[in-house]
DNA sequence: CTTCACTCGTGG
DNA sequence: AAATCCACGAGTGAAG
């Protein structure tokens, strides 16, 4: 390849360019980005963008700061975190040559992002999102490849980066450093060709990807998952109001609160150590009173305590647990009450607060809000069963309204005046889910009666009619099981979240089998089929695979790791299906001005003007619950739906 | 100075 | 006998 060829200075080139790429039905870009914003879609300064097409490969630099040869040096000033100025050597790079101007570039671009060729992307949600900045904020048009959900789909367990998946498919190792992370401060010319082989690689790889799928049958499941990720541009492009006025006042409440109940710890031990530091806490509480501790007897060893005893090493005080479930056993205790008291506002401040509005100090901790939005980087492909994941930050763990804390944080995120929010819930997805593979039987029965599931299970243990059931039945003998068999949970979980003993659970659990036995025939020859594949796997309802090679292990406890693996992500992921069906129909459905801000595993949160609630809650219930979604399950989908100008206010 | 394992705590 | 699935992230502390 001769480089400099390929590197596009002028409008003519890039019109022959853009000429030789509209031969094609299908191309592939990428972008490389700069400043402070750098990961940052809806912030990003977009420095170079390249295409690749069968026999076209172009690289265009808009911006880059410097050339391609260091002609000297000097020192810069620069504090250390202790406030100490230091001097560090610094290159000086030579010019960089005359480049076109974004605005140049992606005018000229504009329609071949509007045709209806495939657009080829490694993560593409990337890239799109950070060029609609220079598109007057229009996101580019189906049809898309993102080869980052090919690979996904392909083998769910790998970390599916461009570098890996290149050097398994193509053996090439093109990059051995890190230069997508430092743009700015990288050659010219080493820039322009990473720029390129990137783009040209991802190319080869949607045509190997292709191939892997049409042969593993996953071109549904895919087709599905480029439907997701419109969707997915538009919420990264919109992103979640918060009221910005509210977070200042919540710090300044946390910080005071948080400083308070420190020194209220430090006062009931008698000493101040690192509140933050498990073992620190470890030894405050459990050394002996002569040892300056609290005395207490701790009862559950930490994961790595655990680990230490199987391994015959000597336990110690300091490798049991200080978790809030152990620290709820000691309530009474001064410094024990102190503790949870200040670890629940600790982790509000720290995890929600801080982590929204950042912190000046640390680089590595931007404020998260651009122009009163939180725009969190959901990724299609962050989990090995089919769901969402949502990060920087995380969206999906936001504290439930229960407490008054907890209501605080979730009620940051808000309709703007003249707005409306609506929460739609999927009600019992999972054990719908489950009722649909199990069939015929009193769940599957009860879920077509519309009797809530709960106390379906609880008479069934108890041999009642379901109007007999009482409350207390319904979340001892209802609530606590599902939540068991989702997840493969056994007897001695049960014993130990109902506080029974083990006798009694493994007595519930057969009553149960008695009650349910569809449910563990399908677990049975769920498995059985899974054991038959190779590599053992599974296939949700569109024909997602989970593969889970550990089915086949010689050891027991992994075995049967597995085993809970393979169920779990059939029902988890057949739940991801259905809810990545509804965004699609619902973005469909949807008038123009309603936008889809957010998803949370079984609820969508919508944005709305006022005068288009009434429309927008017809489309989602229609996008969530009509005929064409509904038809892939055989009992009915059940979907909550509330109105309201904050988060906090829709709990159930 | 960076990276990693570990512990803990939010959510579904 | 280590026996609950799937995530993200703050923070500590030791190792590279």
């Amino acid at each position: 390849m001769r480089l400099a060829s390929n590197i596009v200075y002028d409008v003519e080139h890039l019109r022959h360019v853009i000429k030789e790429i509209s031969r094609h039905d299908h191309f592939s870009w990428d972008i490389e980005t700069i400043g402070p914003y750098a990961t940052t879609p809806v912030r990003n300064d977009v420095a170079w963008i390249a295409f690749s097409a069968p026999g076209v490969d172009a690289v265009i630099p808009m911006r880059h700061p410097i050339g391609s040869r260091i002609i000297g040096e000097t020192k810069e000033p620069r504090a250390d975190k202790n406030g100490k100025v230091r001097y560090f050597r610094v290159p000086v790079w030579d010019e960089p040559p005359a480049q076109l101007r974004p605005s140049i570039v992606f005018e000229e671009t504009f329609d071949l992002f509007e045709s209806d060729r495939e657009k080829i992307a490694q993560n593409l949600s990337f890239d799109a999102i950070s060029i609609a900045k220079h598109r007057g904020g229009e996101l580019p048009k189906p049809p898309f490849h993102c080869t980052l959900v090919s690979s996904w789909l392909l083998d769910e367990n790998r970390l599916n980066g461009l570098k890996p998946r290149v050097r398994e498919e193509f053996g090439s190792d093109y990059d051995q450093g890190h230069t997508g992370k430092h743009i700015a401060s990288t050659a010219f010319d080493k820039v322009a060709r990473y720029n390129l082989l990137d783009t040209r690689f991802t190319r080869w790889l949607r045509n190997r990807n292709l191939a892997q799928m049409a042969e593993q049958r996953l071109f549904p499941v895919f087709h599905l998952e480029m439907d997701v990720l419109e969707v997915l541009l538009a919420m990264g492009q919109e992103g979640a109001p918060l009221d910005v006025p509210a977070l200042h006042d919540l710090r300044e409440h946390l910080e005071t609160l948080v400083e308070q109940q420190e020194a209220d710890v430090y006062r009931a031990a008698g000493k101040a150590f690192n509140l933050n530091a498990a073992r620190q806490v470890a030894e405050v509480l459990y050394y002996p009173q002569n040892r300056g501790g609290q005395g207490i007897k701790p009862h559950k060893l930490t994961s790595g305590g655990k680990k230490k005893k199987q391994a015959g090493e000597r336990i110690t005080q300091l490798d049991y647990t200080t978790d809030a479930d152990e620290l709820a056993k000691h309530a009474g205790n001064p410094v024990v009450d102190a503790l949870l008291t200040y670890k629940e506002t600790n982790k509000l401040l720290s995890t929600y607060v801080y982590g929204y509005l950042g912190d000046p100090t640390a680089k590595d901790r931007p404020c998260q809000i651009h122009s009163g939005r939180i725009h969190t980087n959901f990724k299609q492909y962050g989990t090995v069963t089919g769901r969402f994941s949502s990060s920087e930050p995380n969206l999906q763990n936001i504290p439930r309204p229960n407490t008054d804390l907890g209501k605080r944080i979730r009620g940051l995120f808000i309709a703007p005046p003249g707005y409306k929010l609506i929460i739609a819930d999927y009600s019992q997805i999972e054990l719908r889910v489950l009722a649909h593979f199990a069939g015929p039987g009193a769940l599957f029965e009860g879920f077509q009666a519309g009797i809530d599931p709960h106390t379906i299970t609880a008479a069934g243990i108890l041999k009642l009619p379901h109007d007999q059931v009482t409350g207390t039945q319904r979340t001892d003998y209802g609530k606590r099981i599902n939540f068991l068999i989702g997840y493969g949970g056994g007897e001695h979980l049960l014993a130990e979240v109902a506080k029974i003993p083990l006798r009694e659970a493994e007595g519930i659990i057969a009553l149960h089998k008695q009650g349910f036995p569809e449910i563990y025939a399908y677990k049975a020859k769920l498995l059985e089929v899974a054991r038959s594949r190779r590599p053992c796997h599974i296939r949700t309802l569109t024909g997602r695979i989970r593969r889970v090679p550990d089915l086949l292990s010689p050891a027991k406890w992994i075995r049967l790791k597995a085993e809970r693996q393979i169920i779990n992500s059939h029902i988890q992921g057949s739940a991801a299906d259905i809810i990545k069906i509804a965004m699609v129909r619902t973005h469909a459905e949807l008038p123009e001005e309603a936008k889809l801000i957010l998803t949370v595993h079984d609820e969508l949160v919508t944005l709305v003007p006022d005068h288009l609630v009434e429309k927008a809650v017809e489309a989602i219930r229609e996008g969530m619950l009509g005929a064409g979604i509904q038809s892939l399950l055989s009992v009915p989908l059940q979907s909550d739906i509330k109105i309201v100008d904050r988060w906090s206010e829709a709990k159930e």
